[in-house]
DNA sequence: CTTTGTGCAAATTCTTTGCACCAAA
DNA sequence: TTTGGTGCAAAGAATTTGCACAAAG
């Protein structure tokens, strides 16, 4: 599904900046702050300020087309990938891997049974291939 | 365990002020943030900034005796509570409940077991039962 | 003494808000 | 026109930093 569609099909009126945002964010794997968004579009959209990009991340959000990951202490990360799957964090050098996980449908906690879980976000953190080297080196 | 030993088995001067955080953590399972912990300790410590809040904190943090939660998008929130578990989180009211989950040892990510797993963290996501009625009346 | 913790004030950083202007229906 | 999006500048909030003083060994 292309930028255009996922915007029309949440209702949300797809702008020139909307559709920027939406088609970068499909297209970046990286879990972008909302800096990386500004500094990446900003050349090809000269007048873009960095409160639309929040306006359009938070809207985004809102309606579910971008995940936000509370899984970077300094600042908030979005994710376009909204399917099922969980992130990897390294301690040393701050990289997120994707970690695909098993579908899993509707959660149901076995002790909270009154509880209605809508989303599960499970963040590994540890250690990297390359800063698990050069810190134990052989 | 308490507050007085937890703070000599991991090597930190046990400071009043860190006494005193430390004892709020290991009783209070409400995940406070910085400012509640600085609310709560202020009367009884006159002098108390908050900058040692956050000083000691981010030690605790470091050292492995509180943990960092990213569950909440406004604040950093902390727990005493180290053991495994996860946490379920309300999206209308912002209650933060622990859920009990099985101890798990060595975490090995089957797709990637280049990266050493020393953390994870699960966040639910949802309706409490109060604003699940609250929100549906009968 | 010497090291280390504390706490004030200032600085930084991230994010939101108020408001005027612009664009599209 | 009327509605809604954009973007500037300012405000707000959370956290960190620099530095002087105090406390403990």
């Amino acid at each position: 599904m292309d930028a255009l569609e996922l915007l029309t099909k949440h209702d949300i009126k797809p702008s020139l900046q909307r559709l920027a945002v939406m088609e970068y964010m499909l297209t970046h794997s990286t879990h972008p702050t909302v800096d990386e968004v500004y500094n990446a579009l900003a050349p090809s959209i000269p007048t873009l300020s960095k409160t639309t990009i929040y306006n359009t991340l938070n809207l985004f959000e809102e309606c579910g087309v971008v995940t936000y990951l509370g899984i970077d202490k300094k600042n908030a990360r979005f994710d376009g990938n909204t399917t099922q799957h969980s992130h990897f964090r390294c301690n040393e050098c701050g990289a997120i891997y994707d970690i695909m996980t098993q579908e899993s449908g509707t959660v149901v906690l076995d002790e909270h049974p009154e509880l209605v879980v809508n989303e599960t976000h499970t963040y590994y953190k540890g250690y990297c291939k390359t800063c698990t080297k050069k810190l134990q080196p052989a």
